[in-house]
DNA sequence: GTCTATAATTTGATAGAC
DNA sequence: GTCTATCAAATTATAGAC
């Protein structure tokens, strides 16, 4: 028999309850009878686990911060082609984002509302994004003339932008291209191939 | 002698700093007191011009996404290339959103924030996004045989990510690629010239 | 541990003098 | 029109019973 939310400890309900929540809002936006309501239990409870909205908000910020960059690191510091890591670069946030829509949105969010909090901490942590291989290995192969000469740092825009952008935008351009819930999802499945094509579009030598 | 922005009536100087606050921290995070600060008055006259912080916010969106979208439409549906409307595409919004940097972020966040809100109004104003007959063009160009078969839509999401990608998470870009503020705006210039090469590169069909 | 009731604080909104 | 002082409402946080 699978244990049920309902089953769960207080304390963890919690803190789910509190990661809905202030995925969806942000900390600003985010009620702590929201949290108490989602979690079914009053709010005098959250401060009896976690003292205060801020020092909620900060687990749940750090703990889904960590989801979203390892990621990056894990793929971008392999010895795998370009090519392979364009392709599990976008297979990976895809199918986690399918499952976490709010992420990318929060933690920019997040990080937008106090630059030098939040984000000096995550830049100094274990766990900070670190490009770097990924762009020596584009400026190696560019040297060995496998690829076009382009700045790497573009690369690496083009791939992230392509690749979040459209699920921080997801209201948005539901509504614009006139697409349901299930159609968005067929579009972001696509993603996984079209992208990584636009990506080697972009760096592939050009025929002569 | 030009006028100086102390010299302004109160309720224009109002809508100035409501416009900043709200574009940099959002409805939720915005305070009516920030507000009185930065426009040099007190909280009793932002009421006396404008009711409430509702009425002022939705004055300051409906201003401020009008800068967003007809934009897209005035491009969009004009009768050039794909290729000059890529470039004009860029160049517009990178010139725009150099000034305005937090306008992407501040039209996605409220639109996220209530999607049948204001999301609704945009979307029945005249000033809607029509990217209709920019999708025909795409379709009509892959019939005539002059560029890949592809789905317009990704063109267009593509386009829509690389343009605005980078300025909605500039902070955090910054500090990933250790980047001050020139050099951000230096990147962001030669996107200009990177973004529509690649949207090109992503249609043209292949040489044999 | 969990609840109800209540205090404390923050924030939006108004009254009334000038 | 603009200000100071104040109120009202919303929200966070705590006290204390069980």
């Amino acid at each position: 028999m699978v244990k049920k939310k309902k089953d769960l400890p207080a304390e963890e309900r919690i803190l789910d309850a509190a990661k809905k929540v202030f995925l969806e809002k942000g900390m600003a936006g985010a009620r702590m009878q929201d949290i108490a309501n989602e979690a079914g239990i009053n709010k005098a409870l959250l401060h009896y686990y976690y003292r205060d909205k801020e020092k909620l908000f900060e687990l749940v910020f750090m703990s889904e911060s960590q989801k979203f960059f390892p990621k990056i690191n894990r793929i971008f510091e392999s010895d795998e082609t370009l090519e392979k890591k364009f392709h599990e670069f976008v297979e990976e946030y895809v199918n986690e984002l399918r499952l976490n829509p709010y992420l990318p949105w929060f933690v920019l969010n997040e990080i937008n509302r106090d630059p030098d909090g939040f984000l000096l901490k995550i830049m100094t942590g274990e766990n900070r994004p670190r490009p770097m291989k990924f762009l020596q290995q584009i400026e190696k192969e560019i040297k060995l003339g496998n690829i076009r000469k382009v700045d790497p740092r573009h690369i690496l825009l083009n791939l992230l932008s392509m690749t979040l952008f459209p699920f921080i935008a997801q209201p948005m351009v539901s509504r614009i291209l006139g697409m349901g819930n299930k159609e968005f999802e067929q579009l972001m499945e696509e993603r996984k191939k079209t992208v990584p094509a636009v990506m080697m579009d972009s760096i592939r030598k050009k025929v002569q």
